[in-house]
DNA sequence: CGCGAACGGAATGCTCTGTTCCGCCTTTGT
DNA sequence: ACAAAGGCGGAACAGAGCATTCCGTTCGCG
C-alpha cells in the first residue's frame, strides 16, 4: 500500500481512460489514505497522506484547498455514518438489546469517535458540520432512551456516557490496522457485558456534561 | 498556582531560610508541575511546566540537564508507585477481589499508565527505568494470578489486559483535573462489574501479545 | 504535433521548542 | 560593609517540522 501504481511507467495499461482514470483512482487513493493516517494520528503531516496514497502532494491540493477541507469531509463523512448507524438502531421491530450492541459495535467498528471527536480539534466546524452533529447528538439520544425504556441497559446508563465509552475504545490502538479492531471487539464485549442490566454496582459519580464533552458540537 | 512567590519581593519574607529555601520549594513545584502538565499531554513544551511552576526556565534546568531526564524522572516515580501498589496487592490476607480492586483503583488515581506507558516514547529508557519496569511487570503478573487462582475475576482476563484496560480509562479525560478522577472512577466502576466472575459472554479475540503491548518494556 | 490537465516533489516561509546565555538580585562569608 | 557566588528570569539562538506554493515534466487527446 505504499506507492504501486503512480509510479511505474508501463503498468496496467489503460485500463480505464487514460489520464481521467488515474485521477479517479487516486482520489479513490487519497480518501483513503487520509481516512487511514488520520485515523492513527488526527495531527499527522499532509505529506504522510500523500505518501500513504503513492501520490505527490500536488495531487492532494487539487482535490482539498487545504488540510482543514480534507479533514473536514472526513470528519463529515464520520459524522454520515453516525447518523445511518443510529437510525439503523431505531427502525422498528428490532431486538431493543442487538439494536443497542449493534449500534455500538457499529461505531467501534467505523471508528466514528476518531473520524469525528479526534479530528474536531484540529479545524474550525462548517455549519454543515455542526447541522450533521446535531442530527447525530439527536439520534444517539433517541437511540439510548429507546433502550432504557426497553429496560435493555442498566438505568444508570446516560447517554452522556456514550462519548466516554467511545473514547475508551478508540484509545484501543495498536500496529496492526486489523488487531486494533480485534482487540477493540474484545473490549467492546467486555463493556456490553457490564452494560447489560442485573446486579451491578452504582456508578460513583455522575455522568458526564454536556459542557464536559467539550461541547465541539453545540446544539445550535 | 500562577506565579505567586517567585515574583514578588516583600512577600513571606525568609519564613525558612532564604535563596535555599526558594529553591527546595522550586524543586517541589517543578516536579508538581511537571507531573500536572505532561499527565495532560505528553508532549508538551518545557516552557510551559515552568509557566505552570511559576518559575522561570533556568530553574528548570538548573536541575534537570534536558527535558528528557526530567520525563526519565517523571516515569521513574511513576514505575515506583506501580510496584508499591502490586506488592500491596500481594499482601497477605486480603480479600482477593478487593486486593485486585484496589490494585486497580490505585493504578488509575495515581494515572500510573499516562506517567509510564505514555510517556515511554518520548525518552531513551535508562537501565534503571527497564530494571524498574520489569519489576513492576513481574508483580503485576503475580497479583493477575493470585486473583485468578481465587477466581476473584472472569477466567478469561489475561495479564495483557491490564495494560489496554488502564490506556482506556486513562484516555478519559475533561479539562477538571479532579473530576476527570471522578469520571475515571465511574468507568472503573463500570468495568469492573464486567470483570467480575459470573455469567458473562465469552469474549472475542485473544489478549494483546507482548509485542503488540510495544515491549516498550522488554522484560529484558 | 501541440495543448493543457494532472502530477511529482523541491523550495519557501513560518511556527514551535529545546537549550544556551547574559545580566540581575540576594545571600553569605569575611 | 563588600565582593564572590549561587539561583534565577527570560530573551536569543538554532534547528526541526509542516502547510502551502511553484515550476518543470508527463501523457492522453484532438
Amino acid at each position: 500500500m505504499a506507492a504501486a501504481s503512480a509510479s511505474a511507467p508501463g503498468v496496467s495499461p489503460r485500463l480505464l481512460g487514460g489520464r481521467q482514470a488515474q485521477a479517479r483512482r487516486n482520489d479513490a487513493m487519497i480518501r483513503a489514505a487520509a481516512r487511514d493516517v488520520f485515523l492513527s494520528d488526527p495531527r499527522a503531516p499532509i505529506s504522510s497522506v500523500a505518501d500513504k496514497a503513492g501520490v505527490g502532494i500536488s495531487a492532494l491540493y487539487r482535490r482539498y484547498p487545504s488540510k482543514e477541507e480534507l479533514l473536514q469531509t472526513l470528519c463529515a463523512d464520520g459524522l454520515r455514518r453516525h447518523v445511518e448507524l443510529a437510525e439503523h438502531a431505531l427502525a422498528p421491530g428490532l431486538d431493543p438489546w442487538e439494536a443497542f450492541a449493534g449500534f455500538l459495535t457499529g461505531m467501534v467498528e467505523a471508528d466514528v469517535h476518531s473520524l469525528t471527536v479526534h479530528l474536531a480539534g484540529t479545524f474550525t466546524p462548517t455549519p454543515e458540520l455542526r447541522e450533521l452533529a446535531a442530527q447525530a447528538n439527536v439520534l444517539t439520544e433517541r437511540v439510548v432512551e429507546q433502550t432504557k425504556a426497553a429496560k435493555a441497559v442498566r438505568p444508570d446508563l446516560e447517554v452522556n456516557d456514550l462519548p466516554m465509552l467511545l473514547e475508551e475504545l478508540s484509545a484501543i490502538r495498536v500496529d496492526d490496522v486489523e488487531r486494533t479492531t480485534a482487540l477493540r471487539r474484545r473490549y467492546l464485549a467486555l463493556l456490553l457485558d457490564a452494560l447489560r442490566p442485573g446486579a451491578t454496582s452504582a456508578l460513583p459519580a455522575p455522568a458526564p456534561a454536556d459542557a464536559e464533552l467539550g461541547e465541539r458540537w453545540a446544539t445550535s
